[in-house]
DNA sequence: CCAAAGATGCGCT
DNA sequence: GCGCATCTTTGGG
């Protein structure tokens, strides 16, 4: 289980790391899981953070020690974060895909899909659109603030954890999503494993333009990701 | 007490 | 890329 020694360590740092990392959370008597593939850090001098706004009440979580679970309510669905070094500082969880594997049980994606179903279908949503966005993802782990605000990780009911054996080979950087402008919306640290990068919030090497710059200017070699 | 704002998601062009 | 539904929290009157 990933501990304070995680995230208590830059915010960039933490939030490259924990691509490919996976979150496990109980629900009901079953596991549910998903390997993380898409971040953004967000710092409390940085316009864009809801730390920037000041510390309240609701936002204390993101004032409270690394590792500490901050979850917000914005329309109409739940997101999820950590905190990590430095008072403010956060991790935001954006997307990942179901993760299967001797701790999982075959349900699951079925009790996923049935927590998260599509809008104005009938049709289960795909399996690796499950978690394809932060508020999406909360709703198929069945995520939700009043729970899980302020609160530590505890293994047995919701914490995150290091697989053997996976490691990004690539990650790309670009600009965090939905900033205003003169929020700092310039700041790259947006953080996608490329080799998920199809099932992430938006594609980031949608069209050939930006897979050259990608493979150009953004590519992050493994030795540099820690 | 209520209007308005969100670190969004979805469907349509 | 753009408009619109979404619904809790916030802060001003």
């Amino acid at each position: 289980m990933l501990d304070f020694s995680f995230f208590n360590r830059d915010a960039v740092i933490v939030a490259k790391e924990l691509l490919g990392k996976v979150m496990r959370v109980k629900y009901n008597a079953v596991w549910l899981s998903a390997m993380i593939i898409e971040t953004e850090a967000y710092y409390l001098h940085d316009k864009s953070s809801h730390a920037s706004l000041g510390f309240t009440e609701k936002r204390r979580g993101l004032f409270m020690p690394a590792g500490t679970i901050y979850m917000y309510y914005a329309r109409g669905a739940d997101s999820m974060n950590v905190s990590v070094k430095g008072e403010g500082n956060a991790v935001l969880i954006k997307s990942g895909i179901p993760f299967i594997d001797d701790a999982t049980t075959d349900n699951m994606i079925h009790i996923m899909q049935q927590l998260n179903p599509k809008k104005n279908s009938h049709e289960p949503r795909p399996q690796n659109y499950l978690c394809s966005g932060q508020t999406l993802l909360c709703r198929s782990l069945n995520l939700r603030v009043k729970e899980w605000d302020q609160q530590q990780f505890d293994r047995d009911r919701f914490f995150i954890e290091d697989i053997d054996g996976y490691v990004p080979e690539k990650i790309i950087q670009t600009k965090r999503l939905g900033i205003p402008k003169g929020r700092d919306e310039h700041l790259e640290y947006r953080f996608v494993d490329a080799r998920y990068a199809a099932f992430c919030t938006q594609n980031p090497l949608k069209n050939r333009a930006a897979v050259e710059d990608f493979t150009e200017k953004n590519t992050l070699k493994t030795e540099e990701i820690i």
